[in-house]
DNA sequence: AACTCCGGCAACCGCCAACTC
DNA sequence: TGAGTTGGCGGTTGCCGGAGT
């Protein structure tokens, strides 16, 4: 009970489509759509894998190409900042943008960007980690502090996994720290910031609570100056206290 | 004009989780 | 239940065109 390879490897065809390929593969897609199975699309000589990333990144139709917007860099370096690169689910957060595009636009344009930017900034602060926290799954459903102690501590492993390069955060163009915007519809997403006191792991929690049950600080689509969070210190860490709505990080 | 270098981007590769038989 | 298949993802490669020399 063996189902067939997806493709012969010696017999599949690689590099840059053609147009008479694309055509072969949108007019097949038009006509029967995906039916969720990429190996028996279109008999070209190509992998299913090869079709399907085709289409998705693009042939679609509702696919956009380059010319990023200022807001959609700000998203992005954000959102990186948050999440490292799940460009995914950052993707699916720009509509008409694959993964594929912004990882791309991320590793040839912003990376740079933003180390100049970090250049140009010349403080310590450059050397300052940031971390994305997973506290989501800890916060209750409507936003408000629902955390136990176990899960607290579950989120913080992982937590601690997860640091990322500082310069993401640059992007304020007041050069303030400013929160990472979080493009949730209802707003869900919501950022959070400590000072970090001592890098205690204890005194960020602290700050994370005292956040999260404070209805003031939960964003509203704007950025977050660093002067409306408790801790102010020349070692801030971020993170998100709710995006419970849309389980970003299973 | 010829050559080299470099940036941008499409496509491939390999891994892994989910699914199927 | 386990082996094999498929789809999805992130990392990487390699081609192409433009800029610089």
């Amino acid at each position: 009970m063996v189902r067939a390879p997806c493709c012969d490897k010696s017999n599949v065809k690689k590099g840059p489509w053609s147009p008479d390929e694309d055509n072969t593969l949108i007019n097949y897609i038009h006509k029967h759509g995906t039916g969720g199975n990429w190996i028996t699309l279109p008999r070209l000589k190509r992998c299913g894998k090869s079709c399907r990333l085709r289409w998705l990144n693009y042939l679609r139709p509702d696919v956009k190409h380059g010319g990023f917007s200022e807001e959609e860099d700000n998203i992005i370096c954000s959102l990186y900042s948050i999440l490292g690169s799940r460009w995914s689910i950052i993707a699916a957060q720009l509509p008409g943008r694959t993964d594929n595009d912004i990882k791309n636009h991320w590793n040839t344009k912003l990376k740079k960007k933003l180390f100049t930017a970090k250049i140009e900034g010349g403080n310590n602060e450059i050397t300052t980690t940031i971390s994305a926290a997973p506290f989501c799954k800890a916060v209750g459903s409507n936003g408000s502090s629902s955390t136990t102690s176990s899960s607290y501590m579950t989120d913080l492993k992982t937590y601690q996994q997860k640091y990322y390069e500082y310069p993401a955060l640059v992007l304020d163009q007041t050069n303030q720290f400013s929160m990472p915007y979080l493009p949730f519809e209802n707003n869900y997403g919501a950022a959070w910031c400590s000072n970090g006191v001592g890098n205690e792991r204890q005194g960020m929690m602290d700050h994370f609570v005292d956040f999260e049950v404070d209805p003031q600080h939960v964003l509203s689509g704007s950025s977050f100056q660093e002067e409306n969070i408790n801790g102010v210190g020349d070692d801030p860490w971020f993170g998100i206290v709710s995006a419970t709505h849309y389980n970003i990080f299973d």
